[in-house]
DNA sequence: GTCTATATAGAGATAGAC
DNA sequence: GTCTATCTCTATATAGAC
């Protein structure tokens, strides 16, 4: 993704003291580097929170990163790369916890239950962001990666429907999924705040269609 | 809408016969400018569907309308308008389906039915439409108007759920309404074309949920 | 390796001829 | 009332100083 995550860090260091001011130095270049992307993508994440995605501009990225156009430019090639790091932060994420939970899945209805509220929590930790990601995704030029992600998250789920419900395919999956989101985005966009009855209603919405 | 729509036709025609050859001239014109209006809408939507949001740009539009920019913009303010109309458009299409279907309801599981029927025939109508509008319509600056339509369609599914499920409220329309977009724009995405196969899904969630 | 200044391009929108 | 030509603005991306 981005070639400046050589890997310093497995330098031998010599014995000479020499090599000792130098050492941290590097890994600390090494740090900042890794920080300066990091504000970029979350400032990124603000601005769309902030003022959408047709707000989302390289200047006003670099601007509120605290860094300069030309800094920025050095991190990322183009602004679709700003954005796809951060799908890809965001729906890593998710994909991680919901590898948790099949996991560690025993009882299929708890299992599904826990995957529920996963989503929703996702979902409801950053509405607006979620939102705009969803429809940043289509338009990124990055459709494969993007598709392959889902693709892991629709497996993942489907490997616990699975226990509730041995015939289920991908598409169920997929259908799952799609109602959570959906569910949790109308409700968001509606000005709902009342998580407990928005998540009573995703369950069972889930649930009927599992059953 | 639109400033040009006065209503020639309800004009006392006099006996004299020069007063004949201006009126259908003046009626053909506001009907060559409803027609240009509409090639402009319909233009607006044939690029969303080829070109996605991004390709929409207002010189592509008078092109593929068959119109100069200059007279696309005597028609339209600017080119939210042009999107507003075709949402509008769009919109309304359904809304007038969802009341018929709603006002000849005697059976509430055969209503519900039909009106999944109805949600997912026009959302597989023109998927890529249906899709690229869903996300245009969040920056479009009617929030407003766009609200109240979405409104009145849940409105007008609260009245028909309520047959089946009296305690229902607003959300759990506006909860259908997401399941059907959600469910079959997923499925347009990935590419299913078995619209019998979605059909039931669709059914089997809708219904599941209202249970 | 970070900044400022700017090249470049493409969009929306308008002016004015016909 | 429709066209062509064009203005203006703003965004992406780069060049070159430091």
């Amino acid at each position: 993704m981005n070639a400046s995550n050589r890997s310093y860090s497995q330098l031998a260091y010599p014995i000479a003291m020499t090599a000792i001011p130098h050492a941290p130095r590097k890994q600390a270049r090494q740090a900042r580097a890794r920080a300066t992307q990091t504000a970029i993508i979350e400032a990124a994440a603000r601005i769309l929170e902030g003022n959408g995605r047709d707000g989302l501009t390289t200047n006003r990225v670099a601007d509120r990163a605290g860094v300069s156009i030309g800094s920025l430019y050095q991190y990322f090639p183009n602004k679709e790369a700003i954005v796809a790091a951060l799908l890809r932060r965001e729906r890593e994420a998710l994909l991680s916890r919901i590898r948790e939970i099949s996991a560690a899945a025993n009882d299929p209805m708890a299992a599904v239950s826990a995957l529920v509220d996963a989503a929703m929590e996702h979902q409801f930790a950053r509405p607006k962001l979620a939102l705009e990601l969803e429809y940043l995704e289509a338009s990124l030029g990055i459709e494969a990666e993007a598709a392959e992600l889902s693709q892991q998250v629709a497996e993942e789920i489907l490997a616990v429907v699975r226990m509730l419900k041995p015939e289920a395919d991908l598409c169920i999956a997929r259908d799952a999924v799609a109602i959570c989101k959906a569910i949790a985005n109308s409700a968001a966009l509606s000005g709902e705040a009342e998580q407990a009855k928005i998540s009573a209603r995703l369950h069972k919405a889930v649930l009927g269609y599992l059953r």
